[in-house]
DNA sequence: AGCGGGTGTTAGATGGGTCTAACAGAAGGG
DNA sequence: CCCTTCTGTTAGACCCATCTAACACCCGCT
């Protein structure tokens, strides 16, 4: 495989420098030196040199101070990179409804680090969600309409709390707060927005996790857990919005 | 917030030894340079360095030649990017169904560049499906036992056709081999195993793009299709396997 | 003809991340 | 007690990617 050849000496860096001389020519005859500068938001003095190496891997041609263009390689390569970046802004869109800003951020850092194999899954995904028989009509459409995603992706800024009802599905829902001391319980959901849910994901409370109450301040307000062996303490705030099914 | 401090400054590489010291950290009272060198499979002469960056950044606290733990604000970094881990390690696994290697390899190198955004949505994907009533029930179980999904993620070697067949679905299915110049229509599915189907993927022929079929050469063999503004050939294998919609 | 502006290139600096090789301590065994 | 061995540190080197500043080229205008 003539790919082959470039895939491990490939960088990113020099493969965005691939993806962005791609996109110039789907508008241009050819790329110019300026242009890829602006469209990396890099300086000109920074492209020369990226494009030196591009073409000693043979992947542009390259006549200094005329112009840039890709050989066949170079372009499979551009083409196999920009794939990815439209695999991940649809899935981040379309699946998982971020904002196109922070999709289009998150797919150009991602789309030089992701496998063949999950891009081969990730397409399957897709491939289901519209083509196969098993697959449940309007999935998407019931997942967005759902009270879990279907507020807006800016926390709301006066702390209201009208949708905290909302996704408190069960109506039974117990959480780390209704806890005793000793009991555990697999996490189902973090029923919070922006900074505080923000903080508990960070700290590793994600759907699924088994936590365990070890112990709650006599105030009532730090409690510790234990998630993943380690020992952890949330707020009251915080344990209020841990949802749990007891076990 | 003490976290927004390093969250800019805080590279990669950085990021990688806080939570190998973190994992180190779970299983033993204090990390070795050794251990951190072994595990992150990388020389010991350059991981002391590092945790002299860490230990100014104020994230690890580092006695030369004795011991190394995580500060405060450093566990807090360490388990922000090992939440991130764990939640791609579930995704790639649990959803898209990727092998335990592919998973912690792709996972090991996304977590670095995924947004709070990302991994806030992403939850909730994870929160619609086990906890909002709306969700189908077994969808996941249903997308992994969908043909489409359930070959083995090692190509079958033989070329066996035997789930060829399978796949096409809707029985109807048309593809870009059965177009006439002029045609357009919709990818629906990659219908490919292997080389040939990663080979379609990486040309960029993902589902739901448009493709337009430009023309045949008179042997039957290269056809000439348009997508996405640009030209691309296509073999007879390849044609055969992008099923689309017409339109 | 000559000059100015837009455009490219080069050189040198910086910083990150890694390696190797040489060196320094500590701990244990003869 | 000394010497080996295990472990860490340091120094020097390399490569990548970026910047800035200086220089070079070309084009068109006066």
């Amino acid at each position: 495989m003539a790919a082959q050849t470039a895939q491990g000496t490939l960088t990113g860096a020099l493969e965005d420098y691939l993806e962005t001389i791609f996109q110039l020519l789907q508008r241009q005859p050819f790329a110019r030196v300026r242009d890829i500068a602006n469209a990396r938001s890099v300086k000109a003095g920074s492209v020369s040199p990226a494009l030196k190496r591009l073409a000693d891997l043979g992947l542009v041609k390259y006549v200094q101070r005329e112009y840039v263009t890709l050989t066949d390689e170079g372009e499979r390569e551009a083409r196999r990179v920009y794939a990815r970046h439209q695999l991940l802004i649809r899935f981040f869109t379309q699946v998982l409804q971020m904002s196109p800003e922070a999709a289009e951020r998150d797919a150009c850092r991602i789309e030089h680090s992701m496998s063949d194999e999950a891009m081969d899954r990730m397409v399957r995904f897709f491939e289901y969600l519209s083509a196969c028989p098993n697959s449940p009509p309007d999935f998407l459409e019931r997942f967005h309409g759902c009270s879990i995603v279907h507020e807006g992706s800016v926390p709301c800024p006066h702390h209201c709390e009208h949708d905290q009802s909302m996704r408190r599905v069960g109506g039974t829902s117990m959480s780390v707060y209704d806890m005793k001391p000793g009991d555990s319980g697999c996490v189902t959901q973090v029923n919070a927005h922006g900074a505080v849910r923000q903080r508990l994901l960070d700290m590793g409370i994600l759907p699924d996790v088994r936590v365990e109450l070890e112990r709650v301040a006599p105030t009532g307000e730090p409690l510790w857990i234990k998630l993943d062996g380690t020992q952890l303490a949330l707020r009251r705030q915080e344990a209020q919005a841990v949802l749990i099914n007891r076990s």
